[in-house]
DNA sequence: TCCTATTGTTCGAGACTAATGAACAATAGG
DNA sequence: CCTATTGTTCATTAGTCTCGAACAATAGGA
């Protein structure tokens, strides 16, 4: 298996981040990687509620997230431990990924809002 | 021509904001038309920079951007006045769209940070 | 070393979505 | 009416997404 492409800082994008977390699948994972202390793997998101994520789809959402710079994937053994990239892009685009997390977060705990 | 559709505050939905937002495009109209005191006409936007962009394209991106809820589009005469609803859109999702704006502007002012 | 289980990636087919030229609709002003 | 202007709709083509099946990488025995 090839090495796990992470963009440098310099190459990740407010569209590419917008884009990544437009998906309700992939913002509700990152949602929970960034809230989360230990690393997140993947197949903790083969059920999402109701929901359930065939694995190949949520390798290509995780590929998404990696891609936009939002997470950091590293193989441990036979898992991928995932963490996030928030500290990292604070220092770039300060307040967006709070601002997007917490309005995220307004939306589900208060669909009436 | 039938009336435009706006959604109410209550559809607005934060993946709807970030996947319009997501196409440098259509990023780069709302930026404008959310800094412009004065209504803006879609036809401003049909060369963009060295870009040049079809008008029937540019119909769909103001649809995108109108049923995310982020604009507001009404008939003028034979133009369409196209202001933002970062006043609405701030009672319910406090700080989101500064904090997009202003990590835009970051980006495009300084595109090496 | 080989066998098996586990985790995740890649591939390919079908479904879905986006871009755009051409035709159309709405309005204004002769 | 006739024409010019602005923007929408339609149809086609190109591109993207989803997901089952096959594959790859690793771990832990037997």
């Amino acid at each position: 298996m090839r090495p796990l492409y992470h963009p440098p800082l310099s190459e990740i994008t407010v569209e590419g981040i917008l884009y990544a977390l437009s998906d309700p699948v992939r913002v509700r994972i990152f949602a929970e990687i960034a809230r989360s202390d230990c690393p997140q793997i993947c197949s903790n998101f083969l059920q999402l509620g109701e929901r359930k994520i065939p694995k190949s789809t949520l390798s290509v959402h995780f590929k998404i997230l990696r891609e936009a710079g939002l997470i950091r994937s590293e193989r441990r053994g036979v898992e991928m431990h995932n963490i996030s990239r928030c500290r990292e892009i604070n220092e770039k685009f300060g307040g967006l990924l709070n601002a997007i997390l917490y309005a995220y977060n307004a939306q589900r705990g208060d669909p009436q809002a």
